[in-house]
DNA sequence: GATGAGATCAAGAATCATTCTAATTCAAAA
DNA sequence: TTTTGAATTAGAATGATTCTTGATCTCATC
């Protein structure tokens, strides 16, 4: 993982990326996606778009997107990254049975020091929140098998 | 990572252990450390109380340690995983910028729902709260290089 | 329109944490 | 003591990601 501590100068908007084919086809296959998918997924999807299309070429431009904000990257333990073009300020809740990852929005703003005592000293940049579970469909499926 | 759907009838509390040598050595390193370690820093410790002791014996040790809880994994993003002796309820604090990780005890219980819109159905199993910042060393260094 | 610098793309190699395999050793039960 | 399954170990395999390197493209300038 690339860690960024993101700097406090820096613009929320990208200044200058190159819209090329295969950063727009990558855009396009995450703007239509709803399961954040992971980079050989992206990659799969954008094969049908674009056929000669690598997956190199998909982590440069899953790369690029991230850094001038266009998509977010979501790791859940040490999973495979997930990819996610929603840029509103969300959570994700993740299927623990069949890993499915949905967006959670926010209903009113956590102050992590109103739960969590911090070691004296500590200067808080973001709270990582991912909420494990399980789907509507995997619920189901287990109450099915359970009731036989 | 390993999925493992928590099943409803499992117990809380280790049936059976066998504690050998080397899973006593592991779990001593661990109680001792309070930096979380990964797998290998956990091997470099278990080699100066056993010097035979070997990496992939420390992984299964871990595994073993884990699924009888006496120890906690802790995965922050992408990077190695860490390991935990510490039972009680508590969340981590990652810094961003030399990767320390130390302990948060909660001051009270954190209801998702409160401040997540949840899709419909879902069942919570536990909320995966990860802290990231800066901790107090780092954040005098950077004072001090601002102020040069 | 031609040229050149720098960005982008792409194939394959490298990395590295972790898991797997298979052989050996161990320990408790019979 | 023999048996049998568990534990240990070295080393190979895995797999996501990153790196390397050369080809290709873009676009400003001539
Ligand atoms: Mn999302
Ligand atoms: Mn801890
Ligand atoms: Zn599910
Ligand atoms: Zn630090």
């Amino acid at each position: 993982m690339k860690l960024q501590a993101p700097s406090h100068e820096e613009h929320a908007m990208p200044v200058d990326l190159r819209m090329t084919p295969q950063r727009s086809v990558v855009h396009e296959v995450l703007r239509s996606s709803f399961d954040h998918p992971t980079a050989t997924e992206v990659f799969l999807r954008s094969k049908d778009r674009m056929s000669t299309i690598s997956l190199a070429t998909v982590y440069n431009c899953l790369d690029a997107l991230i850094e001038h904000g266009l998509i977010r990257q979501v790791n859940v333990d040490r999973d495979s990254s997930r990819f996610c073009a929603n840029l509103n300020d969300h959570v994700h809740f993740h299927c623990e049975q069949c890993g499915v990852m949905m967006d959670a929005d926010p209903i009113e703003k956590l102050d992590v020091t109103k739960f969590w005592k911090l070691p004296q000293g500590c200067q808080v940049t973001e709270p990582a929140i991912a909420i494990r579970g399980l789907c509507p469909t995997c619920v189901d499926k287990n109450q099915k098998v359970a009731s036989r």
